[in-house]
RNA sequence: CGGGGCAUAGCGCAGUUGGUAGCGCGCGUGGUUUGGGACCAUGAGGUCGGGGGUUCGAAUCCCUCUGCCCCGACCA
């Protein structure tokens, strides 16, 4: 009572546990929980409501693109996954299977997609006849099933959902446009929506999908400096088009497969909001994500007039702003104030008879615990002002740290000491050989993250074999 | 798949040399409270993760299975 050391008593401190932590925040503030299906959780409605935030901003930008919505079965049959070697051997060992159905053995073991490329790119070959038809530029919301080993809510469970575009183009530049293009939606979607900021670069050989030529991905850094995949978009060729026989007849009249690409981005964005954003009082979201954006709590309820002003003014902003108001009698304002800092709203009105009697309340932030005094009537123009700094306030949060943990490294001792030190992201150079990319890793656990398309020239040299290179690569260890 | 932990009320835990289960929080009800996790009263809630064994008797000892968490290897 009063003293508050007990403050944080149901979370784990992040700084002494933070995996523990992780797990505490994602109970504690009701975005999900664990069920009795193994590696798969129960998303509550609280961390779906984020994932319909997610999901609609995305949408949007995608449908400004061309993108059309579709759905396709959650089952493929085994001779389609078979039909690419790369994309077999890569998710085989992940992939579960129905086997039987109906009291009788199959003929032919379904498996439970990890992911569609196979059974789109089926399709695609029904449909496609001719260049006019193309492009195919379709996309779907759906779940996928991955039979990981060691699974953790959001970052890595057996089920998670998704969504997954793929694509057909009648020439490789168009379709290497696209997946470009896709990753750049995913990088807005991080940094405007999310407020985390992403390095985008392309995957080596042997970082890259199953199956692509090419894979772009967007990066993010956790709290404790480990590298985090947000989004993949990947660049195919004719890798799936040639064996599932996608073919049109072209401009001159000649048959030619088409150029396909697909991109994805997951639920595991709530982890990465999550690591990015959370402390001690545990989650933090960003205004544009968040599900409630403002909450109201009155303070001694039951003196008079203060229930009516509260929800008058709930009233007013309910409209403009995801708000939701705490009228519960059976805790304290404190207890309140702790319960939705803890569940990660931006912004809290507090109201009492002492603030209706001089027609101002107290507007608090979750981000960086200020607390302000503002007149009523001004209170929508406020809260539009300070939701959209905390926005930003808190990418500048995030951006400064990513800064602050990456080092430069020229040889194999400097990376090993700078990725000791605080994690973080490591750029260095690299002569492409995969050898040495098994080597950093082998040695220090950090595997490359992307050739990032931002380049710097910091050396002539390889990191790990001194060689000429000419690529500088951005290395971390990973959730 | 290796290494390490844990499993007793919704959550966190205690349970002694084996004797048939308790505490705190939370929850229900009634009341008093309310500016940073309020209080009083009174209730409800458990085949001690599953199976086997030892024993007159097992939450406790032994075997086994399962699940979960963490650290590695593998992946969104």
């Amino acid at each position: 009572m009063g003293d508050n050391k007990n403050f944080v008593k149901e979370i784990t401190n992040i700084d002494e546990d933070i995996a523990q932590w992780y797990t505490d925040i994602v109970r504690k503030a009701e975005l999900a929980d664990y069920t009795d299906t193994k590696g798969c959780i129960a998303i509550r409605p609280y961390g779906y409501a984020i994932w319909e935030n997610i999901q609609n901003y995305t949408d949007k930008l995608f449908k400004e693109t061309g993108v059309k919505n579709t759905y396709f079965p959650v089952l493929i049959p085994e001779s389609l996954l078979q039909k690419e070697k790369d994309h077999v051997e890569g998710f085989a060992p992940e992939v579960a299977w129905v086997t039987e159905a109906g009291g009788e053995e199959l003929e032919e073991k379904l498996c439970i997609r990890p992911t569609s490329e196979t059974i789109f790119t089926t399709m695609y070959s029904k449909w496609l006849s001719s260049w006019r038809d193309l492009p195919f530029v379709y996309n779907q919301w759906c779940n996928v099933l991955r039979w990981e080993k060691e699974t953790r809510p959001f970052l890595r469970s057996r089920e998670f959902l998704w969504q997954e575009g793929h694509t057909i183009h009648e020439t490789e530049q168009e379709a290497k446009e696209r997946t470009l293009q896709m990753l750049e939606i995913y990088k807005n979607v991080a940094e405007k929506l999310l407020a985390i900021p992403v390095i985008t670069g392309i995957k080596t050989e042997t970082e890259k999908f199953a199956g692509a030529d090419a894979t772009y991905t967007i990066e993010a850094m956790t709290y404790d400096g480990k590298a985090l995949q947000a989004g993949t978009s990947h660049y195919f060729g004719q890798n799936f088009t040639k064996p599932f026989d996608v073919k049109f007849q072209n401009r001159e009249g000649k048959q030619e497969y088409a150029y396909q690409t697909s991109w994805g981005i997951s639920t595991r964005l709530i982890g990465a909001i999550i690591m990015a954003h959370g402390d001690n009082r545990g989650l933090k979201l960003p205004p544009k994500v968040a599900p409630t954006q403002v909450v109201i709590i009155p303070i001694a309820m039951h003196k008079e007039g203060v229930k009516e002003k509260t929800e008058e003014i709930y009233n007013k902003l309910k409209t403009k702003y995801r708000m939701e108001i705490d009228l519960r009698e059976q805790v304290s304002p404190g207890y309140k104030f702790n319960d939705w800092e803890m569940k990660g709203v931006p912004l809290r009105i507090e109201i009492g008879p002492r603030d209706i009697e001089k027609g101002e309340c107290i507007l608090a932030r979750r981000d960086n615990n200020e607390k302000i005094t503002v007149k009523i009537e001004e209170l929508e123009k406020q809260i539009e002002e300070i939701l959209e700094k905390i926005q930003n306030d808190m990418y500048e949060v995030c951006k400064k740290r990513i800064e602050e943990k990456t080092t430069i490294a020229h040889n194999l001792e400097e990376f090993q000491a700078n990725i000791n030190k605080e994690q973080g992201f490591i750029k260095a150079m690299w002569c492409g050989n995969a050898e040495c990319e098994a080597k950093i890793k082998e040695l220090t656990s950090a595997k490359s993250r992307c050739i990032p398309f931002n380049q710097e020239h910091i050396g002539d040299t390889c990191v790990c074999c001194g060689k000429k290179a000419e690529k500088m690569v951005i290395w971390g260890r990973q959730y």
